[in-house]
DNA sequence: CTCTTGACGCCGG
DNA sequence: TCCGGCGCCAAGA
């Protein structure tokens, strides 16, 4: 059972993801540190694999910014929850929105 | 087996 | 604030 690792990580990927309350956030490398396995690229490998199954759009970089493929869609998905941006529009307010964590 | 790419992050200038 | 470079791990060609 060597390849069930990559689907374990992947369902701890988008097991967090899914956790995410609406109106906040997390980056790739948050996620990735809160499951504790692997690192951000890994985190955006299986976010554009299998991230349709689960809210992505409350998945944005480490600088509050959305990720290049999915643009400006993702603010709007994002700004309709409540959630807190920046003057800019262009980039989440990461000290407000960034979600500390599960209970 | 090796090389390149990628829904990234951090540091320095 | 913006720009470029280096590091990280895994999958695809």
């Amino acid at each position: 059972m060597g390849s069930e690792a990559t689907a374990a990580y992947a369902e701890a990927v988008l097991s967090a993801v899914e956790q995410i309350p609406p109106g906040r956030v997390l980056s790739y490398g948050d996620v990735a540190e809160l499951i504790g396995r692997g690192g951000p690229r890994q985190v955006g490998r299986i976010m554009a694999t299998l991230g349709g199954a689960v809210p992505w759009w409350r998945v944005v970089r480490a600088d509050g910014r959305a990720a290049v493929a999915t643009g400006a869609g993702q603010l709007g998905l994002l700004a309709a929850e409540g959630c807190p941006l920046r003057p800019d529009g262009q980039r989440v307010d990461m000290a407000r929105a960034r979600w500390p964590g599960p209970p």
